[in-house]
RNA sequence: GCGAGAGUGGCGGAAUUGGUAGACGCGCUGGUCUUAGGAACCAGUAUCCUAUGAUGUGGGGGUUCGAGUCCCCCCUCUCGCACCA
């Protein structure tokens, strides 16, 4: 016999004559890329005949190399697509990009090269990595945000929203990254720092763009609650972020001057016990309000303030600190004259700026009384117990009956809450308000490479929209980046001189561009209708494939990028584009994937490849294993999917991608498991191909007999499983593993050559049932079992209801709750008889004994409890 | 502190309405075939034990004929938010 030795994917094989016969994935998803490249099949049109499955997950930013987290995130949506197309959904299946962004000029910064130059280039570079995971995307509708086709209808959005007030300049105060030299929205702020470098953010000054998500605000929590499609979790994030809290505003006037103060208080209950003022130090009244005596100790307090750092402000653990201004004002309810201070754990940018302090209620509001020996009065107090200010050690925030309260003692706060609030509006010192944690998203950026805004500023008429028939503002493409200066955008002649729009004299246009976070705020409605050259969008088409059924992506978008398509989807209904609430009815927030790290003292983190044997390939010194992290090139544990595909081939990247985890949680990257992954395709590969010849040209039959029936029920149950567990719960690990019974099953099956039909029923089976998954090696397979059409055309395989069905059943015999025999029994036994076979069992009878039976359970189809005393 | 989720073999993970805990895969052990095995196939693999036996799903209680699953208390971990008035 020949005998060859070669490599095949790494793993050194022999093959004992026929080549052929051996699995081997590059060749045969070369051949299925190639077909899926020319021949389209995956692209969608709208068909009333057919029910539609929007199927999306989010879109990459082109850095130019797709990474582990993509092909999971990419290969669960291909698994809902292929699944949902053979099940006869007419699948809308979209693949596009997130092409504005700094790392474009970061690229023109370091190299030299354009931004546009690079990210199409980077594009190009991905979409053949995408494709060589074998993704059925509708690659007609492909788009870049970067496009000046995609863009034109943003900026038509944009002045449509300005038209209705909902994009609007205004000065403020921002979160400025100095490193990457723009501004930051709330959002984008974590811990201080820029969520992108993690640079410490800077307050700073500027005139900026903003969207009036607050105006939605309502809506965009109301809806929350819809939702049921959604994670909790990021339902719940999103209803922290826009943290809607009930209260009342409450004025103080202040003593001997006309000025009053305004304050925000959930607590209206608590007024009587207000001892003291706290105002933000840069609240704008707080100037106005000091004591020329206090003048040098409380403006040097401000200037402290103002100094420290945004992160360490709010952080929780900061020390309390405070200054007394001179000032008083007076308690609207009972006429009391308090003292005002300015506290550094107030904050301006909630509710006024202003609390009213209440130190026997709110802690914050005792530390500081404790440390300024400031009064702590009770005005609510518990049931069973008796606060006493002077004693108490914490602050009270319980319920209970008010006192000290003037005409509302002995109300309970909660009637105290309304009774207040009504008498302070009567009296025209406050009124009942709601409000919002959630603040309007600013969009203005300091960066090139991004949507231009479409505005021109002119010295007599103002900020003037460019017009509607002047669109696009196209970026323009003669620049240089320096990384110096700002936006090379404010010095180039040709685009910031512009006439004005109204009185045609020379105006100059806004230089800013957009964040990024508004192109994907819409890209996918452009996606039902890429082409359409009339406005943003075909309505037709947006109404037909809108709203997306199911979206998947990452959970670090879960307030970002979430909430901010969740407004835009009401900003364009609300500008009669669609008619949808809503852009995602399910949403899937996909896990990380993760790999343990592994570090030498010498050289720190290590590649996997710079492992050899648990030793530095470097220094040959023994390595230390760090924590499972997510990947990530600091830590370097990362696995390149180009290397990993090239070895393995795209299939099994993908199945252990989808079988090493349940989608939602984090995927733990072990090489042993992709290896097993391997070998299981191999088994796949060789059931059909060593039975080929027994099976080929024979017919399914309708009735079995023999050993037959348990294949047939076998395959049958497979299919009842894993079509239970795609559908809906998307239970990938666990349809996997059903498959691998049933392939388990098919290499048990004996005498196979008595049963070629249901041998050859199991296989098309099994194939068939992989495709979603594992497409390419699917396709050749049905190839090989002589069949002309795709295996996505045959559709999605029905059970046979007559094929579960069982003559004889196990069941257990327990006795007092424990697994004592077994018996088996004909389906249609009656309880009698079960009941006296399970008495009957041998090793039953010796735990029943002489004692008595008091009670026997039958579980009909499961098991017999026998109840002994 | 608030909110969400999790805790099951050596590892990743399974277990409709409470009904045989540990499917499937990895790893490990033994075997077959081999010059060889890091291939393939077969068998075994929760723990303890001589055992047909006992124990076992973070800990402690409870409900039940029966609890990983339901109820109460506690512990640990992960994520998000956090001086939000």
């Amino acid at each position: 016999m020949l005998i060859i030795y070669f490599l095949s994917n790494g793993v050194a094989v022999r093959c004992g004559g026929i080549m052929s016969n051996l699995y081997n994935p590059n060749d045969i998803e070369a051949k299925w890329q190639k077909n899926w490249i020319e021949k389209q099949p995956f692209c969608a049109s709208m068909d009333s005949d057919k029910e539609k499955y929007y199927l999306l997950e989010m879109f990459p930013y082109p850095s130019g190399r797709i990474h582990m987290g993509h092909v999971r995130n990419y290969a669960i949506g291909d698994v809902v697509a292929r699944f949902k197309r053979m099940q006869g959904f007419n699948v809308l299946h979209p693949m596009g990009w997130d092409a504005f962004g700094m790392p474009a000029e970061n690229a023109a910064i370091e190299h030299g090269i354009h931004p546009a130059k690079w990210t199409y280039e980077n594009i190009d570079s991905m979409r053949v990595q995408l494709q060589r995971i074998g993704l059925s995307y509708d690659w007609q509708r492909e788009f870049a945000t970067c496009d000046a086709d995609y863009y034109r209808w943003e900026q038509l959005v944009f002045l449509k929203m300005y038209e209705r007030g909902l994009a609007y300049k205004k000065g403020s105060s921002v979160n400025w990254c100095n490193d990457c030299n723009t501004v930051l929205a709330n959002e984008q702020v974590e811990d201080g720092c820029c969520w992108r470098c993690h640079n410490e953010v800077q307050p700073k000054e500027l005139e900026q763009w903003f969207f009036k998500i607050t105006d939605y605000a309502d809506e965009l929590l109301e809806w929350t609650d819809k939702l049921s499609g959604w994670p909790e979790r990021v339902l719940a994030m999103q209803r922290n972020w826009i943290g809607k809290s009930y209260g009342c505003e409450i004025e103080f006037t202040v003593a001997d001057q006309a000025e009053k103060i305004k304050v925000f208080t959930t607590r209206p209950d608590t007024l009587y016990g207000a001892t003291f003022m706290s105002l933000a130090p840069e609240h704008p009244q707080a100037k106005d309000l000091i004591t020329s005596d206090q003048k040098a100790d409380v403006e040097a307090f401000i200037d402290d303030v103002a100094r420290q750092d945004k992160g360490d402000r709010t952080s929780g653990d900061l020390e309390k600190k405070g200054i007394f201004t001179g000032s008083y004002c007076i308690n609207p309810l009972n006429g009391e004259k308090i003292p005002v201070f300015l506290a550094n754990f107030v904050l301006m940018d909630y509710g006024t700026g202003a609390v009213m302090a209440v130190p026997a209620h709110d802690q914050r509001d005792f530390e500081f009384a404790k440390k300024y020996e400031l009064p702590i009065r009770v005005v609510i107090q518990p049931e069973g117990e008796v606060l006493d200010g002077d004693t108490m050690e914490e602050a009270f925030t319980g319920s209970g009956v008010l006192t000290n309260s003037s005409q509302f003692d002995g109300k309970d706060n909660e009637t105290a809450k309304e009774g207040i609030a009504t008498f302070l509006d009567e009296q025209g010192n406050g009124r009942k308000t709601v409000n919002y944690r959630l603040r309007d998203w600013g969009v203005s950026r300091q960066r090139y490479w991004g949507t231009p805004i479409p505005i021109i500023y002119c010295d007599d008429c103002g900020a003037v929209p460019v017009p509607e028939t002047d669109l696009p503002v196209k970026l323009p493409t003669d620049v240089e980046l320096t990384g110096e200066g700002g936006s090379p955008l404010a010095s180039h002649a040709a685009f910031l001189q512009a006439n004005c729009p109204k009185c045609g004299k020379i105006a100059k246009r806004e230089t800013d561009t957009f964040d990024t976070f508004v192109e994907s705020s819409w890209y996918f409605a452009r996606y039902t209708c890429p082409g359409h050259t009339d406005g943003p969008l075909d309505k037709d088409a947006a109404n037909y494939w809108l709203p997306v059924d199911q979206y998947i992506g990452g959970i670090e978008h879960a307030v970002m990028h979430l909430l901010y398509a969740r407004f835009f989807t009401k900003i364009l209904r609300d500008l009669d584009m669609i008619d949808v609430d809503e852009p995602f009815t399910n949403l899937l927030t996909q896990g990380m994937v993760c790999k343990e790290t592994q570090r030498c003292e010498e050289h720190g983190w290590l590649y996997p490849e710079q492992v050899d044997d648990g030793n530095c390939t470097l220094c040959n010194k023994p390595i230390v294993l760090g924590r499972t992290e997510k990947m990530s090139k600091s830590k370097k544990n990362v696995i390149d999917p180009n290397q990993l595909i090239e070895q393995y081939g795209a299939d099994t990247a993908r199945l252990f991608s989808l079988f090493a985890a349940p989608p939602e949680k984090d995927l733990e990257w072990n090489e042993q498991g992709v290896e097993g992954c391997y070998r299981f395709l191999n088994r796949v590969w060789r059931a059909v191909n060593d039975n080929l010849e027994l099976i080929s040209g024979v017919e399914v039959p309708a009735t079995v007999s023999g050993d037959a029936v348990d294949l047939r029920r076998k395959t049958n149950q497979t299919i009842k499983k894993v079509s239970a567990d795609i559908d809906g719960s998307f239970h990938f690990n666990t349809a996997i593993a059903a498959v691998m019974e049933l392939v388990n099953a098919i290499y048990a099956f004996k005498p196979k050559q008595d049963h070629p039909g249901v041998l050859r029923e199991a296989l098309e089976a099994t194939v068939v049932m992989l495709n979603p998954f594992v497409p390419h090696i699917c396709e050749e397979l049905w190839q090989v079992l002589g069949h002309q059409q795709g295996v996505e055309l045959c559709g999605w395989p029905t059970v046979d209801e007559a094929a579960l069905v069982t003559t004889e059943l196990t069941l257990v015999v327990q006795v007092n709750g424990k697994v004592r025999g077994k018996i088996t029994v004909t389906v249609d036994a009656d309880k009698e008889t079960i009941e006296a076979e399970a008495l009957a069992d041998e090793n039953v009878q010796r735990f029943i004994a002489d004692k008595q039976v008091r009670k026997v359970i039958v579980v009909p189809g499961r098991l017999i409890n026998i109840v002994v005393a």
